[in-house]
DNA sequence: CCGGAGAATCGAAACGTTTCGATCCGAGTT
DNA sequence: AACTCGGATCGAAACGTTTCGATTCTCCGG
């Protein structure tokens, strides 16, 4: 190959004769550029092999990287493959993509390892934040040093633009549905608590310790409700086999729960299959609630009794967030309505 | 707030009386600093409130971002609802995530539009293209021009790394197990063909026209073995209600299939469903092959008869190409091996 | 015929690093 | 005691843009 170094802004302008700026103001379409001068910028330009200003440099001189980072679970696994999820970050992609932005992924660091990560050095000039939790969360911190304004999704910090949904209100909808039909005995299959979660029943207070937001306030519905779950058990992701592992673990126990609460539909899918492998018929012997309102195509005929958002709209929001931030106005906080959708899986409570 | 810029290193050079040369030592590690020297520097950057070396700045320097772009369909949730390309990602972005390297999201524009888009704008030192067409890939021209290094998953390129399966030789072999089974009226259905999918049944020649590269592939295995397909359906992605969509429209077809080939576990497991809606048992009145190897825990007990394969290997082998190319090496390409998994949803074929 | 407004272009100063060669100093060598 | 060598620190030159305040030129009104 060619040792030669790609040719700049400034090799242009000497190819068409012209200053460096007016190959500047030509590309930026800032400032009053007459079309010939134009159409003699790009013909040196694509005569030259010049394939336009170097993102680095201009980062450098407009102090915008047009890169946003997002902030995920570590395992991009348990983060995405929860299909509300991706399509909160299929809106968000799509709709910073519209704007020019990029979305950077930034695998949460879950060790407040001296190194710096990625979350130190990227270059980005805003943050989104996803699943935080409700201490310490050391990426706030990070991006707090750094001085980025930051979007966090599902939780709140003082400075940060948030959207939300009123998840413990959504969550007590649904207890409030099960004890309407009779149920006493309900158990609850929870998210990851925190970064290190296992899939095994809690023992204990089930509020106790750092928790992540959303399952923090999905179980405080009990509370709210003044109804104390009969098992609780915590998975390490809205995963189907975590929901089967989980309705395994909660439908044997010794309570004999005659419902069960799950945090995500993909965990109440779950729990319905573990139910039928436990010769166990939904909802007869025992109902299933869900959270978030997915599809499950694969559970047909039955539809899961749950509480519906909005991805799409969440993404959107989340967009619009990042927006106001880089305009520098004020931190927006969404909060995003759910709705009760009630499916085939719940039904008046039956001894067994 | 306080119009105060933020410092920048010559700033904390200044408060720690030393040079600026010295603070760029201490923080890239490069050449000789003595202890001292060092807290003394970190000391003056705490007081400051230094958030570490600027990255554009270290971008324009170096010429090094430290960020990979990643080209995938243009609609993420169609790219990443597939447990396996979430695994692939997963991977890589974890593997570039410890070389430093940062993952930044680019739908590839499918429009040849005139407006340069994240593609041609965005900072980035290298690119991976996922699922790339196997003609007039724009995306890959634009990198080309931009100089950039790139990794072709499911497809190749002059002069561009490669990481491929050999798509053709795993789906023959799906197919020869079904002809040794008796069937001769097998029906498949084909991941999208170009970027503009339908869910339809496609007339005349399959092969005809633009294809994504795996659609392709495995769409000649079944020249390769020497049948015709009795009807070929075409979906929109890799999705359980795209497979039943599908397998609605295979299964009811004239032409009556006993066998119908899939290109992923996912849409195998939609005509599982749609089989079952229409009152055919897998496999005594049909027989259904996959793609992938996944852990569907939701058609246990049956497992499907698929080809494995490792995403995480794949992903690894990703990560390595990249990490060859910025070191200056000649672009590496690798095949992943794919190993045949017999499982409950093939028979011996029986008229129905 | 002159002054002034506006459009088009230009020059030069940043932006905040990394990097290369130079400098300084004390320890070891002859 | 002069001489070399390596470790630690420093100065200055890039890196390739954007941006701001000139500068030039043309055209119009008075």
């Amino acid at each position: 190959m060619s040792g030669a170094r790609r040719p700049t802004m400034a090799d242009v302008a000497a190819k068409a004769g012209v200053s460096l700026s007016t190959v500047s103001l030509t590309y930026s379409g800032a400032g009053p550029i007459s079309p010939e001068m134009k159409t003699r910028v790009e013909k040196a330009a694509s005569d030259l092999g010049y394939a336009g200003p170097s993102p680095q440099a201009r980062a450098l001189r407009s102090g915008r990287t047009h890169v946003v980072g997002l902030v995920t679970h570590e395992r991009l696994q348990f983060a995405l493959r929860d299909p509300i999820t991706l399509q909160v970050l299929d809106a968000v992609v799509g709709d910073l993509g519209d704007m020019g932005l990029g979305v950077l992924l930034i695998p949460s660091p879950t060790t407040a390892s001296t190194e710096p990560g990625l979350l130190d050095t990227a270059p980005m000039d805003a943050a989104v934040v996803m699943r935080t939790r409700d201490h310490d969360e050391p990426a706030l911190e990070i991006l707090g040093r750094r001085g980025l304004p930051v979007t966090i999704v599902e939780g709140t910090a003082p400075g940060a633009a948030s959207v939300t949904i009123d998840d413990t209100a959504a969550t007590a909808h649904l207890i409030r549905h099960l004890v309407e039909f009779g149920h006493t005995r309900i158990a609850t299959v929870t998210l990851p608590r925190n970064s290190g979660g296992e899939t095994a029943i809690v023992e204990g207070d089930m509020l106790a310790g750092p928790l992540w937001t959303p399952t923090h306030h999905r179980l405080q519905a009990f509370r709210d409700v003044g109804i104390e779950p009969c098992v609780v058990v915590e998975t390490r992701g809205s995963l189907i086999e975590e929901g089967i592992a989980a309705g395994h673990l909660a439908l044997s126990h010794p309570s004999r729960p005659t419902a069960v609460v799950c945090q995500s539909d993909l965990l109440a899918g779950g729990v319905v299959l573990a139910a039928r492998e436990l010769g166990l018929q939904v909802p007869r012997d025992v109902s299933v609630t869900g959270f978030d309102g997915l599809d499950l195509a694969w559970l047909a005929p039955m539809e899961l009794t749950t509480m519906t958002q909005d991805a799409a709209v969440k993404g959107h929001l989340i967009a619009q967030c990042v927006k106001a931030l880089l305009a520098g106005e004020e931190p927006p906080a969404f909060e995003l309505p759910v709705e009760f959708k009630r499916g085939t899986s719940t039904a008046v409570a039956r001894e067994r």
